[in-house]
DNA sequence: TCTCAGTTTCAGTAATTACTGAAAATTCGG
DNA sequence: CCGAATTTTCAGTAATTACTGAAACTGAGA
């Protein structure tokens, strides 16, 4: 399992993002590792190229699979399990941003509902500035879940079309509640 | 400077969350803090009010002010320098996607188009996988470049329009390429 | 220009997170 | 159901990141 210099500097480059993309290096480097391989690869191949402990590339493996970036895959005749990334990118990014929005930002919509739950305590900018924020999530959130509903095909022809929607909507119609709260 | 129990669960929240979003737990806190605040705070009452050391504070604030989601304030008549956040929301929002893009983004892309730079090496199947890869994410920062362009009135309009868009796009007629590359 | 309130920097330390090897658990062919 | 192959778990340790106090720096008023 000696990797090429391409592989070498992508997966070097994802260790490096890892930190930033809020993973650790070695699950950064596990990703780009089958995300460039054609082949499923087992967890011995991962091991050995990336020169780290079998328990590591195990406690990666699980992460990854929790994130659902990857996929056990049964190779017949083999006994070992061998794993994969999606091959649909469009796939991959859409569970990317989900996934993100399940860790990063779900658990604060429902922090705030909780806290206007509570009512007035007295602090009225505090107050505004909460129910402020979780309008602001929830308007983002909504409308990112009218996207994810969408078929890729549409999708893409939706994100090409571009700086020119917003013409377009001027076109339709405006019947909508102006911007300001 | 003692904070309400909206203000304490709100700022606790913000640092446990602070590690999901790449920041530390103070700077998550003292952000949270000054969101909630009306009036810019200066750097011994934030010290004060989180009980943390004021060089971390300093830290802090620094950080913060590299990300442009906190901004210093003089107040008249007081030597000490105050910070805020900023009051419109979608301004903060804007930043905040602006900078991780920044920081989460770009370097890869950089490093794709590098990559493909380098001519071909031999290994058909990631060269495609790192080509596409580039093309998905191009494609996705240049949307974002556009709506990032339009004003928070017509952005507003366009994402409460949510799902309807697509049938829109439809009804202009699909000139576009096929999805698949 | 000197003073001093205020701020930043930084070396040392604490806290957290990542990684390893060994042992326990699981899986599957026989 | 047994036993070898494989995977997972976990306690200990290494590496990284966060935080502190003290010292250095800054800049406005006298």
């Amino acid at each position: 399992m000696k990797m090429t210099p391409l592989h070498q500097e992508f997966v070097l480059h994802f260790g490096e993002m890892g930190s930033r993309w809020g993973i650790n290096r070695t699950v950064g480097q596990i990703y780009a590792l089958l995300f460039l391989s054609s082949a499923p690869l087992n967890a011995d191949q991962i091991t050995e190229a990336l020169g780290i402990s079998r328990s590591n590339t195990s406690m990666g493996l699980k992460e990854l699979q929790s994130w659902g970036l990857v996929l056990r895959k049964h190779l017949p005749g083999d006994r070992k399990e061998h794993f994969t990334t999606p091959d649909d990118l469009w796939l991959i990014v859409r569970t990317l941003i989900e996934e993100r929005k399940k860790r990063e930002i779900d658990p604060t919509l429902s922090k705030l509902r909780e806290l206007e739950m509570q009512g007035p305590g007295g602090d009225d900018y505090a107050e505004a500035r909460i129910a402020e924020l979780r309008e602001m999530i929830e308007m983002m959130t909504e409308f990112y879940d009218d996207m994810a509903r969408l078929e890729t095909e549409k999708l893409v022809r939706l994100m090409t079309y571009g700086s020119r929607l917003a013409g377009l909507i001027d076109k339709v119609g405006g019947y909508l509640p102006s911007t300001k709260s």
